[in-house]
RNA sequence: CCCAGAGUGGACA
């Protein structure tokens, strides 16, 4: 029953959005309805592909077939639109699906909050944030607001946002770490930075090779060498192999 | 009965 959505999701997966039309275009003819998920998954390609007029015909497939947007299906307009630089056309589909009595997750909001990031409209993340106190954040959404601060000179938001949230009892992964490590380089608060790194390290997060090989660059190039040298050391003690 | 669709990072360069 999933056969023709593998193939969807794997022509959408692969750019190929010609083939993951023509696909639903044969199970129309072979007497197959699709439904939400084949539409969904089809649509989210498109958007993927910048192909907007294509999703629209999509969309308006799906309701002709009389099928109701759920909530994965709003999810992916939203963030197709917030990616496509529309956050007031995201909006309007969350008041749409607000309307259609249909709840917005977790998943909703986030790809929302990235979308003001992006605007650079961190600020009006975090307000909405705040308003949504019974919304549990997981770990993406945290890297995500987290990602938002950093890029938007709140560094020092971030900072606070890092210890609010950890104190809170949510985890922090080696992407949360990359994040803040990055946002803390780029204003130069290096030993904040290598701090962060160490803790990192700590907890085990072997894949802050990455940040931390960032983290050396910046102190070769503001000539801090020896710290460099004195943190590579400690990178090598750990059985981490920068680049 | 379950199994297909949605959201997050890497500054400087």
């Amino acid at each position: 029953p999933a056969k023709y959505g593998v193939l969807i999701q794997g022509y959408g997966w692969a750019g190929l959005t010609d083939a993951a039309i023509d696909v639903l275009d044969q199970m129309v003819r072979a007497g197959r309805e699709p439904n939400e998920k084949h539409y969904g998954c089809l649509l989210n390609a498109l958007l993927k592909e910048k192909q907007f007029q294509a999703g629209q015909t999509i969309l308006n497939k799906m309701k002709r077939a009389g099928l109701l947007l759920d909530v994965v299906t709003y999810t992916t307009l939203i963030d197709g639109s917030c990616k496509a630089g529309q956050i007031q056309i995201a909006c309007n589909f969350l008041d749409e699906m607000l309307q259609s009595g249909i709840k917005p997750n977790l998943v909703t909001y986030t790809a929302l909050f990235n979308g003001l990031c992006k605007a650079n409209e961190v600020d009006k993340a975090m307000r909405v944030l705040r308003e949504l106190t019974d919304l549990d954040l997981d770990t993406v959404a945290f890297n995500t607001l987290m990602s938002g601060l950093c890029d938007n000179s709140h560094v020092n938001a971030a900072y606070d946002f890092f210890v609010e949230m950890t104190n809170k009892g949510h985890k922090a992964d080696a992407r949360t770490y990359a994040i803040l490590v990055g946002g803390l380089c780029k204003v130069k608060r290096f030993e904040d930075a290598e701090k962060f790194a160490e803790e990192a390290l700590a907890k085990g997060f072997v894949f802050e090779v990455a940040i931390c090989a960032t983290l050396l660059e910046s102190l070769c190039l503001e000539a801090r060498g020896s710290e460099a040298c004195t943190l590579m050391s400690r990178l090598l003690s750990h059985d981490n192999i920068p680049d």
